[in-house]
RNA sequence: GGAGAGAUACUCAAGCGGCCAACGAGGGCAGACUGUAAAUCUGCUGACUUAUGUCUACGAAGGUUCGAAUCCUUCUCUCUCCA
């Protein structure tokens, strides 16, 4: 590959590069000198899975390894204990070093379905933040002044309508500046929103006696609803573990007009195939199969080859043809006489939060017992028989009732 | 440290001492329609073996009252201004 298709190929997708004339000098020089650039992104490990949205920084990790240069995967367990409290997000439970090392271990098995992990550097922050101490945290805080730190944009919506900040919040951004200066980073990936942060690394090793590092944010992918970020708070994500029926399922819900948005950030698919995609469609092509080809192609990457064309079988016959999924819970529950109230067993066997949302549900007619819908919101099931209950589109449970002889 | 403003369900937000399990919006769930969706329309959105019943809930704890989200006291937290 020339320099210059390289160049294409590692800019591919990022939203904007800080300094933007230096990136491609620095590659240059680089390549000329045979040096391995160090290449950073960072994951605070607060929860138990990575998803889509982490994957765009992932894959642009993994083509810098491609590239030659070395891909350093930060984990944030240091960070990911006091919880990063940005933006609207309820303070987040202090996790436990227990939690965190978890977390971080499942992290390490998701990030190698993208990154090479003969070739890929994992580090942990508490190596150094630990060793950093109250001496070292205040010399760091020293470096930034308060009316700068306002200048991050949900810093200074916050202030100005007058929603709380904590100092500690203040100490987020400067962990994760030092952290590149731990690192010596020459590079550091994020998403635009890490800008702020990102743009601190610079600052700190600067005043740390190190050439800053460029910066490179991705976009931020939006999630299932097509307008917020994919979060895990917002539940509207999909995670890279999860199994390939829901992958695809949770693919196919996304609007035709957010499809093209996971095309463009997601897909490895040639740019050229897109628009030859968007072609069929302006034709008459029906979008839902342009969106099956997404849904094969991640869960494809995620699950293996294959996979992804047994996901779709798998969502025809569920959806367009109305077959049961074939991967249905069976609950057992004993009756305490001769049988169960429904909405009992509704809430047994977890198609419904509580008694009372199990009767809306019977009333709103979602509820079904061997495909027949339910009418009758006091309907009482016999013990000794097995059921096939259905709630809506998509919640399924065989529930097998005994009668409690003990009882 | 002083002065003022505020805290209501998942979020935002309304709320005359009884008609408040609490207007409205968003979100979510369900039904209809579809292409699986989106959009649209409709309904629901505290719990309880489902009762025209009980219990729990308007930052917390007390109090006034036949009756409190609404009034009083103290406390906790947040914001603003002044030091």
């Amino acid at each position: 590959m020339s320099f210059e298709a390289s160049i294409a190929e590692l800019t591919r997708g990022s939203e904007e590069i800080l300094p933007t004339k230096e990136f491609e000098a620095r590659l240059r020089e680089a390549k000329d000198k045979g040096l391995t650039l160090r290449v950073k992104a960072g994951f605070d490990p607060t929860a138990k899975d990575l998803h889509l949205g982490h994957t765009l920084l992932l894959n642009k990790l993994r083509a810098f390894q491609e590239a030659g240069h070395e891909a350093i995967f930060l984990i944030g367990d240091f960070t990911g204990m006091i919880g990063d409290p940005t933006g609207k997000n309820e303070t987040r439970k202090p996790l436990t070093r227990e939690d965190v090392l978890a977390n971080a271990e499942t992290y390490k098995t998701q990030v190698f379905k993208i990154l090479d992990p003969e070739k890929t550097t994992i580090a942990f922050n508490s190596e150094w933040l630990d060793k950093l101490g109250a001496e070292g945290m205040i010399r760091l805080a020293a470096q930034h002044t308060v009316a700068r730190m306002l200048e991050r944009d949900d810093f200074s919506k916050r202030y100005a309508s007058q929603q709380p900040i904590a100092v500690h919040e203040f100490l987020y951004p400067l962990l994760q500046g030092y952290d590149s200066v731990a690192l010596k980073a020459d590079i550091e990936l994020g998403g635009t929103d890490q800008k702020f942060n990102l743009l601190m690394g610079r600052h700190l090793q600067t005043a740390f006696g190190q050439r800053p590092q460029l910066i490179m944010t991705s976009p931020i992918l939006e999630g299932l609803d097509g307008v917020n970020k994919m979060s895990k708070s917002l539940g509207n994500y999909i995670g890279v573990s999860e199994s390939p029926k829901d992958m695809f399922g949770k693919l196919m819900s996304i609007s035709d007009t957010l499809m093209w948005r996971y095309f463009e950030l997601l897909s490895f698919k040639p740019l050229a195939e897109i628009s030859a995609f968007k072609a069929a469609i302006a034709d008459g092509a029906n979008p839902r199969d342009i969106k099956m080809a997404l849904g094969m192609e991640l869960v494809d990457r995620f699950h293996g080859l294959g996979a992804g064309d047994l996901a779709k079988q798998q969502f025809i016959a569920q959806f367009s043809k109305g077959a049961l999924p074939d991967n249905i819970p069976e609950t057992v529950l004993l009756a305490p006489g001769a049988g169960m109230a429904l909405v009992r067993v509704l809430k047994e066997a977890g198609l419904a939060a509580s008694t009372s949302e199990a009767g809306r549900l019977i009333d709103q007619r979602a509820v079904r017992i061997e495909q027949q819908k339910v009418e009758d919101r006091a309907l009482v099931l016999a013990a000794g028989s097995r059921y096939l209950l259905q709630v809506g589109a998509r919640r399924f449970a065989y529930v097998d009732l005994r009668r409690d002889n003990l009882a």
